[in-house]
RNA sequence: UCCCCGGUCGUCUAAUGGUAGGACAGCGGACUUUGACUCCGUCAAUCGUGGUUCGAAUCCAUGCCGGGGAGCCA
């Protein structure tokens, strides 16, 4: 496992703890939108939040940020605190919700209209977009700016009340319209929407904004260390304006990367549109980088906290490799993924000098290097084995089974290629081959040597199954990447998903669905949530080094 | 054009004024009843220019490049 590097945020609160600024409290949270599912950058998040704060001995909390009901779902809450709990992250019964705080929010708007720091403006949001200057030129005051205290007590109630349509007015902090940092130039604390909520029902029609929500939110659940993603560098003077005129708690916000994978798209807008569109099955759908997706594509949580660990946290922009996160995968299911043999793309293999309807029962190691955990595995005269572990024409550097030459079945024994079988085109339909008894398990009694071991089911016992293979969802590194006039869906890989009906060993019969294996020689799969008995369906998860494939590339 | 942030091997990331290190990827080898795993070796970087300093990836200045910012989204 990856030691936890060294990071600027760990520094942050080392100096805090060393100062004494919170009597050595950590309290950090995670607060998705429910408006999508959670994807493997909120797996980096949820490392950091909840890793960060075991580390120190304090506590995240889960907290969803759900102030704009158009488009949150409850749905959305449901898969998120699923994918949190898979992901280890461990938020006890501390399950907020901004919504929470709506009531306490309003009061603290009241006390800044009191204060004389906000005001009920009347303009239009085209009017308030025009008014707010450009990057270069400074703003225009809203001429609702100076509004009488009173009055705009009066408004604010009215607007909470319901008594104004959505969009007519808004609550605004008064700071400066001339502010370099547009997020200064009276931003809109309140909005009108007459929309129901699904905490809070019709109960509100003014919904709080991010800005105005999130640094409360913190102050309230006493969050010490609020980390989120760089994009709210510019909004952080915000944040600590609002809680400053408020003279609350002050969390610290910091902000780190958010994570870029290679090949991938991270955009909950796009992934929603992949969704709509059916060009993936569902969020879950094991090509998507959603959390549920790759949980039900066989990815271990182990797995993905060892990656988003070895990510490291900082403030450059940049791209990480989707290898990294595969090497990671593989790691974690190399040490844990039961081991099996499957066929998934089957050549007939016939053993003349077999007696004809023997069946023996070999014995196979079920993990490697563990030679007490057994199970039993049928060989009888006629096997599937991989299409890819034989060549009629050995290419150089190739030591499968070829004409002449002698190969070891795993568990098995040595059998030598002896002759083919072939259709009227020429394609071989079946190898012929002869086996040397004295070999049973997998050695020579002379101690001849073979350079290679593959994989077979036996033919007669062989369980069908529906295997789906998986590739990149995109094809290009950058899915942006486009031409003119087209979008991201331009980049989806074709071949994404081959389904392929493979041959499975008996013993796989009894699988359940997410249950993972190795199948030797192939890849690592997981049983598809909607494997049964009856139909058998396996997602590879992620390939097996193959350094005999590449070979083959150069070449 | 204005504000904010950032630039270290191909990629991600450490080094907090004192030996530029690790991981992934690549390449080579050893081992192997998975051409897997494991192990060993190897390639490879401080954006440019000035300055401060005995000493600079680190501090200062400047230039260049990249990202973010003008939602009643988060």
């Amino acid at each position: 496992m990856s030691e936890p590097t060294s990071n600027f945020i760990r520094d942050i609160i080392l100096a805090d703890n060393e100062s004494g600024k919170h009597a050595g409290r950590v309290q950090t949270r995670f607060p998705p939108e429910p408006n999508g599912y959670l994807h493997v950058g909120h797996a980096k998040s949820i490392t950091i939040n909840f890793g960060l704060a075991a580390e120190f001995g304090g506590m995240c909390n889960l907290r969803f940020d759900d102030t704009n009901p158009a488009k949150e779902e409850l749905e959305y809450v449901e898969s998120i605190i699923e994918d949190v709990k898979w992901l280890g992250g461990d938020f006890g019964d501390r399950i907020y919700y901004a919504s929470d705080y709506f009531g306490q929010l309003y009061d603290w708007s009241c006390q800044l209209i009191r204060d004389g720091h906000a005001y009920v403006c009347d303009l239009t949001p085209e009017q308030v977009r025009l008014s707010r200057g450009t990057l270069t030129e400074p703003g225009q005051n809203s001429p609702y700016r100076d509004r009488s205290i009173e009055e705009n007590l009066d408004l604010f109630t009215r607007m909470k009340a319901g008594e104004f349509p959505d969009g007519s007015r808004t609550l605004r902090a008064k700071i400066d319209m001339a502010s370099a940092n547009l997020n200064f130039r009276d931003p809109v604390m309140y909005r009108i929407l007459h929309a129901e909520h699904h905490r809070t029902g019709n109960e509100w029609c003014i919904y709080p904004m991010y800005d105005w929500a999130h640094g409360q939110s913190d102050s309230i659940e006493r969050i010490t260390h609020s980390i989120c993603t760089l994009e709210f560098e510019d909004h952080r003077p915000l944040y600590d304006w609002y809680v400053q005129r408020l003279g609350i708690f002050a969390p610290r916000q910091i902000e780190f990367d958010r994570l870029n994978l290679t090949y991938t798209m991270m955009s909950k807008r796009k992934l929603l549109q992949l969704v709509q569109q059916n060009l993936v099955e569902s969020w879950d759908d094991p090509r998507m980088p959603t959390i549920s997706g790759m949980r039900r594509r066989g990815y271990s949580p182990q797995g993905l906290r060892n990656f988003a660990q070895n990510l490291g946290v900082s403030k450059t922009n940049g791209t990480t490799e989707f290898e990294k996160l595969e090497f990671f995968i593989r790691e974690d299911l190399n040490k844990t993924a039961r081991r099996a043999m499957a066929v998934i793309k089957p050549l007939k293999l016939i053993i003349d000098n077999y007696p004809e309807g023997q069946t023996e029962w070999l014995d196979a190691c079920n993990y490697p290097d563990n030679e007490t955990d057994l199970r039993k595995v049928p060989f009888t005269r006629e096997l599937w084995i991989e299409c890819d572990d034989f060549e009629e024409t050995p290419p150089k550097g190739f030591f499968r089974l070829y004409p002449g030459n002698e190969v070891r079945l795993r568990w098995g024994f040595f059998v030598k290629c002896v002759s083919l079988d072939k259709d009227a085109d020429g394609n071989v339909t079946a190898i012929h081959c002869t086996y040397d008894p004295a070999s049973r398990g997998g050695n020579s009694l002379d101690g001849r040597k073979v350079k290679s071991t593959i994989h077979w089911v036996s033919a007669a016992h062989a369980v069908a199954a529906e295997i789906r293979l998986y590739d990149k969802l995109f094809t290009k590194e950058d899915p942006n990447d486009v031409p003119e006039g087209q979008d991201f869906t331009a980049n989806l890989n074709p071949k994404s998903l081959v389904k392929v009906q493979g041959w499975l060993e008996p013993a796989l019969a009894e699988t359940q669905p997410g249950d993972r294996y190795q199948f030797e020689r192939l890849a690592y799969f997981c049983a598809d949530k909607s494997s049964t008995k009856e139909k058998l369906v396996f997602n590879r998860t992620v390939e097996l080094r193959d350094t005999w494939a590449k070979e083959k590339k150069k070449s």
